[in-house]
DNA sequence: GCAGTATCTTAGCCTTGCCTAACAATATAA
DNA sequence: TTATATTGTTAGGCAAGGCTAAGATACTGC
């Protein structure tokens, strides 16, 4: 691999680690388990590439006591971030991805495109600031605003929220979100919010009720719905 | 390299060499050197590529006699042919890269994107025939239509055409163009078709300006060579 | 504070691709 | 037809990333 340009000079596998340690972490420390977990790879192989990852620049890393990412591995992180999240708008609003397929291609097409490919992508989406999901794009300088959301877990009864984002990449979960209309964007009211096994029912537009487990309820951010500032 | 599906189980290396032999050769055969400078690789490395291709059955190889596609090989070629033309296409359409840099950019992505990308791609631009550089984009069943030549007589003037075969049984004729470079292959500006007696003037790619009566018009058949490729 | 479990690291090996240097085969030209 | 060039192949390495197995460290519960 020879490196084309300072635009794509890790590997795609370099860059797999850092987003994966942004993910876990942000910018606190990542432990070796969970990244192994996320990228679906060995202990062994991800003590070896934070190694790697320090040598580089990218991360900060003790033996026995996890990595963190350097500022230059948190500005790489949310590049790709950038890069993943835009391809996702594209593939859904031009190619007809569903809300589940999208993932798994953007995976792949983040390592490939370079900054001129995601910039001009960014002027044909017209610069949107959340993904399908309700993601935030971090923008094209690496600053990303904060998230004001929090779970639904977290609602009150009585409350009107709206869907910001739902944060989880199964298919199964997106699915069934996906069936009842569960998306970024929808307005719902919480109904019940129930301590004793963590259900809450929401009430969505059409007077539909749906009860969600504590799982769902955690993969759902929502904010106060009382105005609407998109 | 996990290899996700039946979709894409070859590496981004592969791919490249099928596409380079194909293009350099087509079905016939290409030697180690010939893909050792389209690639900018060592011929070594081709020579361990070519063994490789082999055992995957993508292609024939005989030591000292270079490689040549099998079936397998030639359509993995132009599964990755057709990605490459229809990603060009949607960079200079719907992203506006100009017609140079649309290249390199799509050499990444098409190794990158997903069967069904490509085909969300298809509907996208229209099933289009040709690629902005007037290249043939191959069928999804990885068919590819001939490129439909026809006699040097009916070339207009300003075209700048391929001679794709020269039809004619008499050794006159074809030693006559063979002393002047006029065999398959050889490029040529048409400078003018003339009505009244049918002689077409052609300038070959050392300035060399040829006359040739309607005989041997009508015996060269050509292509458009709209550019660089073959 | 110590045993037992959970997590991390090291060691050693594999594959893909690439490289250079040295040797072998083929082509060309005198 | 032999000498020389050109082309191809083998041998031996390297780096990235991945894996397993075995040993080291840290954490937890008693």
């Amino acid at each position: 691999m020879t490196g084309t340009a300072a635009d794509r000079s890790h590997s795609s596998s370099v860059g797999d680690y850092v987003k994966a340690m942004w993910e876990l972490a942000g910018k606190g420390s990542a432990s070796t388990k969970e990244v192994a977990e996320k990228l679906s790879v060995s202990s062994a192989s991800v003590t070896g590439m934070f190694g790697r990852l320090q040598e580089m620049g990218l991360a900060g890393y003790e033996r026995y006591r996890g990595a963190y990412l350097t500022d230059a591995g948190l500005a790489e992180a949310l590049r790709l971030v950038r890069r993943h999240r835009l391809i996702e708008t594209f593939l859904m609003e031009h190619l007809g991805y569903s809300w589940q397929d999208v993932h798994e291609e953007a995976e792949r097409l983040e390592h490939a495109v370079s900054d001129e490919f995601t910039e001009r992508l960014a002027d044909l989406l017209g610069h949107p600031a959340r993904d399908p999901h309700g993601d935030l794009i971090p923008a094209a300088d690496g600053t990303l605003i904060l998230e004001s959301s929090k779970p639904l877990s977290e609602a009150q009864a009585g409350q009107r929220v709206r869907i910001v984002k739902v944060d989880d990449d199964s298919a199964t979960v997106l699915n069934h979100l996906g069936e009842r209309g569960l998306v970024p964007g929808r307005t719902l009211s919480v109904k019940e919010v129930r301590s004793v096994d963590g259900v809450v029912t929401v009430e969505d537009g059409d007077g539909k009720e749906h009860p969600l487990g504590e799982k769902l309820a955690r993969a759902i951010f929502v904010e106060n719905a009382t105005h609407e500032n998109q």
